[in-house]
DNA sequence: GTTTTATAGTTGTATATACAAATGTATACG
DNA sequence: CGTATACATTTGTATATACAACTATAAAAC
């Protein structure tokens, strides 16, 4: 579907806002398909985006500035989304000795299971937007996307 | 920026995952920046998108599942986006009297003002983006974004 | 003409986003 | 040492997203 039949216009649209348009609905595309994946895990994508994030510390522990700093949506509510995983118990969260304001948070065994298990589900979900475009066409989008964001 | 410098990632990443991220990254970009034009107008982008959708009836009224047929976020909702313009008087809304399961929406007055006000405000955001991109690589971004989605 | 089914919209609940204000702790300054 | 400032996180409030259940009305089936 292009952008014209996804948002019913008839009247054509300036090139400005239809790649505008095309960049918001892809996204959309990308969170309905990665949410479908992640339902029977009852975890969201931004509750996952931290559990991965904590994987890759490989054991040291991250506060709460450091898993903001990773995320994309950097004003998203690192201590609400760390609650959700605690009582999922994905995770541990403990204040740090050295430094009383910081919180130390782990992914626990648990947390480390469920991300094996979707591994393997997240790569075929990532790979399968690729069916149709080759290495160059790859490497070419991506290098639009960080000229245009680059206003 | 690139996507590795936003994620402060070290290791190097399969194309596949960095394409995504980059159309996410790019996603939150452009919602930063309209949400910034938006926020003296006390209007939300979904309710902004719900104005312009009304202007585009030009003076016919429009039921709910016309309205949400046209968003990008097919399952917004738009009972509450529509409340919300009505409190702020930029809507009217009324029982179609041919049939009473469906609403009429309307655009007031004060709406299609701050449509108005906002209009070049808009154009100059999303003209803004296409700076460094010249007219056939914007032609190749729409075609890349609609052929990665074409899964 | 009453029951069934479909259509149009609303409401409820949980999660996330956005942003400002508040809390608690550490460090710096006099 | 005590106060001011900076840092790290939490809490509050409003909006939006996601999805299911519910209500009301219209049309179809019998």
């Amino acid at each position: 579907m292009n952008i014209d039949e996804v948002i019913k216009s008839t009247i054509p649209m300036d090139i400005s806002k239809k790649i505008i348009l095309n960049i918001l609905y892809t996204q959309n595309v990308l969170s309905d398909n990665f949410n479908e994946l992640l339902k029977p895990y009852d975890v969201s994508t931004e509750q996952y985006n931290v559990l991965r994030i904590l994987r890759g510390q490989k054991g040291n522990p991250a506060n709460m500035s450091i898993i903001q700093e990773r995320m994309l949506a950097k004003t998203s509510n690192t201590t609400r989304l760390v609650d959700k995983l605690l009582l999922k118990k994905y995770v541990t969260r403990e204040v740090c000795p050295e430094n009383r304001r910081k919180i130390e948070v782990l992914i626990t065994q648990r947390g480390l299971d469920i991300l094996k298990d979707l591994d393997p589900k997240v790569i075929t979900y990532e790979q399968s937007f690729l069916q149709n475009l080759n290495t160059n066409e790859i490497i070419q989008l991506n290098q639009l996307l960080e000229k245009f964001r680059n206003k």
